[in-house]
DNA sequence: GACGGGGATGTGAACGTACACAAACAACGG
DNA sequence: CCGTTGTTTGTGTACGTTCACATCCCCGTC
């Protein structure tokens, strides 16, 4: 239908219009010094006027660099991760990448493969992994790539190469805050086993019980869901031996506070509930949820500031940032 | 730190380890039939065994083919945009394309045309465009784009270019779903002007209430957010004139509903609402929220493979997918 | 037995750009 | 006035792949 496929102007054309050589051109696009004043404005004019855009794949062809960073992330479509790929597009962005995103399809270690190999051959000069499950890390960490990459989750596993909330310090914070308010006998309901974070956040959980010697209780392993928190909560409520309950996010939480309703039980009346996370909806659940908040798109700027150091032969700073305690209607003083 | 900086394998190393020359090479990664099976084993023992990766950028140089769609979005994290990409990353891997993800900063147009510049720089083969707004399709169909795209939403502006839920129908099925419970002073909360959907869903709204000669009333343009929810409702319960809201996404319900119980009304005792979206949260709200379910995997799956029709040349059936509505708790006959 | 045909493979180009090097030119100091 | 230096511009080549065309070989047929 279109009137002939017409070839891309391209920077042999903008030349000859402009009256100099290719090579002039090329310099101009790459903004070399030595280049008179004149004659830049002068190219410059032609490719405005014809439309003249770079050809991306001749350039990574001979130089080598696809300015671009890959992004593997899991199937889920969850708060946490999709805001730290907004933030890191917007960072990439910044700094003249563009992002490429490859999600695997199982955390199989084939698909994980399969995923890092199509990255690599899209020449990708960095990557950030956002597939939280352990042994995706181990597969990755296998796997030896050979750009610079890290990861959006503290491994753990002396890991040097993960930017991540603190979720250990976060599991501790909301158990804490729950032990603070009195209560002796608190439950939790953890991520699936094999996530990073559930881990973690259980840990921080065990830790915080430990220090003043209360009773620890094998966490319920969850799958992140407010159906699965709803319920595992009726499941629990029946024998209703706990007084407080950390969930390991907000919507297993916000599904666990359901239940409650559900059992005649009131919130936080008869039951305390933290969250994690601080989904933007958790200040309007019924009650406001007490929850740890993390900072994701202030993971993700950091993660591709990280990258960018290390793209320009920095050492760059791994690390941590601290999560933070939101207190809102959902916990309070156990009733006796 | 590095050993050397070695080339990476290329075509040419891999035929001569194989003892064949590189042009077979190249026929048997492409899967050309003429060529015989055992020297096809050979290559592709070769392969395997150095662990040879063709170079994108060297291919798409000269086939001018990148096997790459590139989806344009809005900088939010919606959970609609969201689930659209990741069905879309899945369908275009199914079939041999990557993507690529640009946000736009604004807008604006220069920041719209920056955008789809550097997708056409990146020499995408198709488009997807999430960003919902109004003037964004505008600029989008004025800047001619090159490569065959689709919006996924609805533009209702003639547009043949789109795939998505009936956004109106979806505001009627709530309406009357109100209607239907004898409510006839109902009010709604829609989305953000310049919107696509938040008009869309007022439309349904609008109509749904003329078809049955009852009041209409101006709507309040929100944000999508939880937060405009609960303090425009707040400020709408101070004369409750209405027994019941429809909102334009689950977020601002649930906002509402938080300043019902607020303002001492009970959900669905004194106040009906109706919600859009059914994220997955929705049927654990305080009531269980009656909502409008779209399915937006489907949409993203359906628009990656019209656009993968129309670049193999074949005519595509754009088109809308009818949503549902879904009744919980949060619905009920007004008081008398 | 020569010829035609088709399957399998090889050779020369081309894609659009950046890098290395060379050349032209002006300016400057001795 | 000439050699030296620095600024600006131009020429050849390489990047890794695919396409168009050429070649080779084997087989069947008349």
């Amino acid at each position: 239908m279109e009137p002939e496929k017409v070839r891309a102007p391209n920077i042999r054309d903008v030349a000859r219009l402009a009256g100099v050589s290719y090579q002039t051109v090329s310099r101009v696009l790459n903004e070399h010094v030595s280049i008179r004043e004149s004659t830049k404005q002068r190219v410059l004019d032609v490719i405005e006027e014809i439309g003249y855009r770079p050809n991306q794949a001749a350039r990574a062809l001979v130089t080598s660099r696809s300015r671009t960073i890959g992004v593997l992330t899991a199937q889920n479509a969850d708060y946490g991760p999709t805001t730290s790929v907004t933030a890191i597009e917007h960072a990439a962005r910044e700094a003249g990448y563009r992002i490429t995103i490859t999600s695997i399809a199982s955390n199989e270690y084939p698909s994980i493969k399969a995923a890092l190999d199509q990255l690599q051959m899209q020449a990708v000069e960095a990557i950030v992994v956002i597939a939280p499950q352990v042994r995706v890390l181990e597969a990755i960490r296998e796997l030896d790539i050979t750009v610079p990459y890290v990861t959006l989750q503290n491994a753990d596993l002396g890991g040097d190469r993960s930017m991540s909330v603190d979720q250990v310090a976060g599991g501790r914070l909301a158990t804490q805050h729950l032990i603070d308010l009195g209560h002796t006998e608190i439950m939790h309901i953890s991520g699936p086993q094999d996530w990073i974070e559930a881990e973690a956040r259980m840990q921080g959980y065990l830790e915080a019980l430990n220090d003043k010697d209360l009773r620890t209780r094998a966490p319920i392993l969850g799958d992140w869901s407010a159906h699965f928190g709803y319920y595992a909560g009726l499941e629990l409520l029946r024998l209703k031996d706990f007084t407080a309950m950390f969930a390991g996010n907000d919507q297993m939480a916000l599904g666990f506070i359901h239940a409650c309703w559900d059992s005649g039980l009131s919130v936080p009346g008869d039951m305390s509930v933290v969250g994690f996370d601080d989904i933007p909806e958790a200040a309007h659940f019924f009650p406001p949820l007490t929850t740890v908040r993390q900072n994701f798109p202030e993971i993700g700027r950091r993660a591709v500031s990280l990258l960018l150091t290390e793209l320009q032969g920095g050492t760059a700073t791994h690390g941590q940032i601290m999560p933070e305690l939101v207190i809102r209607r959902s916990t309070a003083a156990p009733a006796r």
